[in-house]
DNA sequence: CTTGACCTTCCAGTCACTGGAAGGTCCATA
DNA sequence: TATGGACCTTCCAGTGACTGGAAGGTCAAG
């Protein structure tokens, strides 16, 4: 396959496959006579793992570690397991900060009229006035 | 004041405030005769106000909209909502792609069983044989 | 007069791409 | 055989919102 093959089958644009063996993610791709980069079906799996991985919110650095671990027939799932937990702890942690200051707008939103006067308490209290 | 004296008041990096000058967020500081940036009570205000929108997760450049909603005694406080409701909409649509992406992750953890054998369902998910 | 804390500018790096320019290759059609 | 268009290549620059660091200027205290 020729890069825009895999691209469209792994649904990576093929800037970004270029980005990730530039980076080491994956290995340089072999290359035709020409220079085209040319690739085999175990890219294309290695690329959909790797879609699916960051599709989860996996950054490249853990999807660097799952995918040695993926190819590591000896590796524990526990090691995989806490790969993952860390992640989950990631997400939680963002979700309560997000659920938080969504409260904060929320109540703010609530507080304004939205009218043609310019009074607002959304202003005010970001002004510091408010709390 | 000079940059730390209004950074350390406003809970602001100094390096952070000259950025915000770079980008146009806020106006040119007055210089001292040294060439040192000086600041007044008004830019302390602007500077907290900037410090507690960023905190609720406005983008810059929505911040540089309510500063200027701020500034205008004419504005209406349906303009201001219109700018805070949007940025509820795009929080609650972060949030929920999260909260789903974190039930898939917390799925395949619970499925797997993280002891010393290889075996594992989020390897397995992620090379596609999963689904 | 020196020390150390502050300030200045400028350049580079972060993360994970994305866009675009300039040029090479391949294949089908006129 | 020429040519057009779709593909490929590399390299450079930009995104958002900073952050780190180097090299050098300024100021007050001791």
């Amino acid at each position: 396959m020729k890069i825009g093959e895999i691209a469209k089958a792994a649904g990576v644009p093929a800037k970004t496959i270029r980005y990730y063996e530039e980076i080491g993610l994956i290995a340089p791709a072999d290359r035709t006579v020409a220079g085209y980069r040319s690739y085999g079906d175990k890219d294309l799996e290695t690329l959909r793992f790797i879609a699916r991985a960051r599709g989860l919110g996996f950054s490249v650095a853990e999807v660097s570690d799952l995918l040695a671990l993926w190819r590591d027939r000896e590796r524990s799932s526990a090691q995989v397991k806490a790969v993952a937990e860390q992640h989950l702890q990631d997400m939680d942690a963002k979700i309560r900060e997000l659920q938080s200051l969504r409260a904060t707008l929320a109540d703010l939103i609530h507080r304004c009229h939205g009218d043609s006067r310019p009074d607002c308490p959304i202003l005010k209290d970001l002004a510091g006035s408010g709390s």
